[in-house]
RNA sequence: GUCCCCAUAGCUCAAUGGAUAGAGCGGAACUCUUCUAAAGUUUAGAUCGAGGUUCGACUCCUCGUGGGGACACCA
């Protein structure tokens, strides 16, 4: 990459670490720095004086990359790139292919994400976490890295006290066995919710529904044969559930550990915390300070001496660094969460359960409406396929009146429809920083125009119909030709796409990609307006705009599959 | 009460401390005998308030205002 190449660069004539910055304003270089405004700071001289010293100073021996430099502004160093690199760029794509961006890093992480919880809803609010979860997943991949994807379900704790208690009550209650067994069989993710729903309804009449609940979790606790029985079954059930949404989505979690896992784990932690002094006794409850952090106390034994979830978060720790010894672990949940992964991160810290691993806590913002809040009481909760089915319909719509769909068979057209429905649906929620609210909004996960997946679906579509109609592809972009403004600026674009990948990864910021590709295609369909490919005034025109086109196609199918979107070749 | 997240155009979002704060939607006006008009062009429109640090602040610090969340027996 340029960026390293130009550190170097200044490195060996400074001695400086310095950053890059690819402007806007492509007067302004391909690639610009402030290390001269810096370095005139520290040493009290002129900055441009710096720059122009410096800039004199650098050894350019066999960079053939850098085309002129030149010190601008107040004392900006802007680096432009050659031609003959530009065109190296385009012959790299077409040489890489799906490859183009990717990296060799062996490393190794962890990225835990979706976690839904069993007998509850999948609901649009933890679609964030499958789809941020996911593209980080498959950046990090793509960077090389060795990528071990958990889904870590809540499976386990009082709220399947709940549905537990509502099940016996409601649905098994005076049955015979062999009735039972019939029905517990035949349970449907809408029976669980509607139970679940139904419990906190009537527990608002009947409080010791709740007290009924806890000893129903208690007996789950216990091993009790019966308690166990049916939640097998209704952890069965969401998990069908949910695998079928998954594979709708087209996501693929590696490993599904769930909460219950680590039932049997957890008085390992305590006593790890108890040997160490780490951990004291509070009120009959049994805590972890924090001494020196500015973090409030986590609860690791309740006073009825029963575990919380942050004893099962700190299982969970030891448990993957022991199997996995991973360089990171990620874990990707709202940002109701942000204390409690404070608190685990710190005391995994202080037990030395982790010691060099990079902790991160992913967080997202949740749903909105614009009024305000989203409630997910009383069946406000929107669901997931229902917002798919309309996205698709809406696609559908317009490929039927497509002219270059025609020819496409019903199947065809169906699944080039799921592509751009539910590639708008991810997409709507990509686009967007992790950390921010997202508004739900029917109008823009439906929109198909303007800063949408189906846009930059179409700038691909237009770009493999040229291709296709083009009688054969060059073999390179042609020396001769002298690019324009437009197709300067693709370039310019397409060079960055490595060096998003890798910063959406280091800031563990996927709308990174997002943004990038669609830069990428307005800028094509910008060149696409004002110059023709196959039309080109000469051969050398012509040659040079394929192989341009070729490497915009590439770049935008390997960045929208790093967010999980596909790439239909007609729609 | 303490802590955390957020605040940018009418709406929804961008912008590693950099040069003229970018887009999309919506509004107004245009462009299909021309490789897919799901496109393109033109146009109006914004950094919550007050201080501070800096050559330079949407970005960092302090104090406010507004919205959301967490803070011992829910996860």
């Amino acid at each position: 990459m340029i960026r390293e190449e130009l550190r170097k660069l200044i490195w060996k004539a400074v001695n400086e670490e310095v950053s890059f910055e690819r402007p806007e304003n492509p007067e302004h270089g391909d690639y610009s720095t402030n290390i001269a405004l810096v370095l005139a700071k520290k040493q009290g001289k002129d900055p441009r004086q710096v720059a122009e010293t410096l800039v004199s100073s650098l050894d350019r021996r066999g960079l053939d990359f850098l085309g002129k430099v030149e010190v601008a502004g107040p004392g900006f160093i802007n680096f432009f790139l050659s031609r003959k690199y530009f065109l190296k760029v385009l012959s790299s794509i077409a040489k890489e292919k799906e490859k183009y961006g990717s990296g060799k890093e062996r490393k190794r992480i962890i990225v835990e994400y979706s976690s839904p919880n069993i007998a509850k809803p999948f609901g649009v609010g933890h679609l964030r976490s499958t789809l941020i979860g996911q593209a980080l997943y498959n950046l990090y991949k793509f960077l090389g890295y060795e990528c071990i994807g958990i889904n870590y379900p809540g499976d386990w704790g009082t709220p399947h006290g709940k549905i537990l208690y509502q099940l016996s009550e409601k649905l098994l209650k005076g049955k015979s066995e062999k009735e039972r067994k019939e029905i517990l069989k035949s349970l449907t993710p809408q029976d669980l919710e509607k139970l679940y729903v139904g419990f906190h309804e009537e527990a608002q009449q009947d409080p010791t529904m709740e007290e009924e609940a806890r000893i129903w979790f208690k007996k789950l606790e216990m091993k009790d044969k019966e308690a166990r029985m049916i939640w097998e079954h209704i952890r069965r059930v969401s998990m069908e559930e949910f695998e079928r949404i998954y594979s709708f989505l087209d996501v693929h979690i590696d490993y599904l550990i769930g909460e219950s896992f680590f039932e049997g784990k957890m008085k390992e932690v305590v006593e790890d915390f108890k040997k160490k002094g780490l951990a004291h006794e509070s009120h009959g409850a049994f805590i972890v300070p924090f001494p020196g952090e500015a973090l409030p106390p986590a609860m690791l034994l309740k006073t009825d001496g029963a575990t919380t979830y942050f004893t099962r978060d700190l299982a969970n720790m030891k448990y993957r660094i022991q199997r996995w010894k991973p360089d990171i672990i990620a874990i990707e949940t709202g940002n109701e969460q942000i204390l409690h992964f404070k608190q685990v991160f710190s005391a995994s810290k202080l037990i030395g359960y982790a010691t060099k691993e990079k902790l991160v806590h992913v967080f997202h913002g949740l749903y909105r409406t614009q009024e305000g809040k989203f409630s997910t009481r009383k069946g406000q909760t929107v669901h997931l396929e229902e917002v798919l089915r309309e996205a698709i319909e809406k696609a559908s719509a317009i490929i039927g009146q497509s002219e270059t769909a025609r020819g496409l068979s019903p199947e065809e057209k169906e699944k080039v429809a799921r592509a751009i429905g539910i590639g708008g649906m991810k997409y709507n929620d990509l686009i967007q920083h992790p950390s921010g609210d997202i508004i739900f909004d029917w109008a823009k996960i439906l929109n198909l125009k303007g800063n949408s997946a189906a846009y930059i679906q179409y700038t691909f579509a237009r770009c493999r119909s040229i291709l296709k109609k083009a009688e054969a592809m060059p073999r390179n972009a042609g020396d001769a030709y002298e690019f324009s403004k437009e197709e300067t600026e693709i370039i310019r674009t397409l060079n960055a796409f490595p060096e998003v990948a890798r910063d959406a990864a280091e800031r563990f910021s996927p709308n990174l990609v997002a943004n990038f590709v669609f830069d990428l295609a307005q800028k094509y369909n910008l060149f696409y307006g004002t110059h023709s490919v196959l039309q080109a005034e000469t051969k050398e025109a012509k040659e040079f705009r394929l192989f341009l086109t070729q490497a915009v196609a590439q770049v935008i199918k390997n960045s929208l599959s790093l967010l999980g979107i596909q790439t239909p070749e007609r729609m």
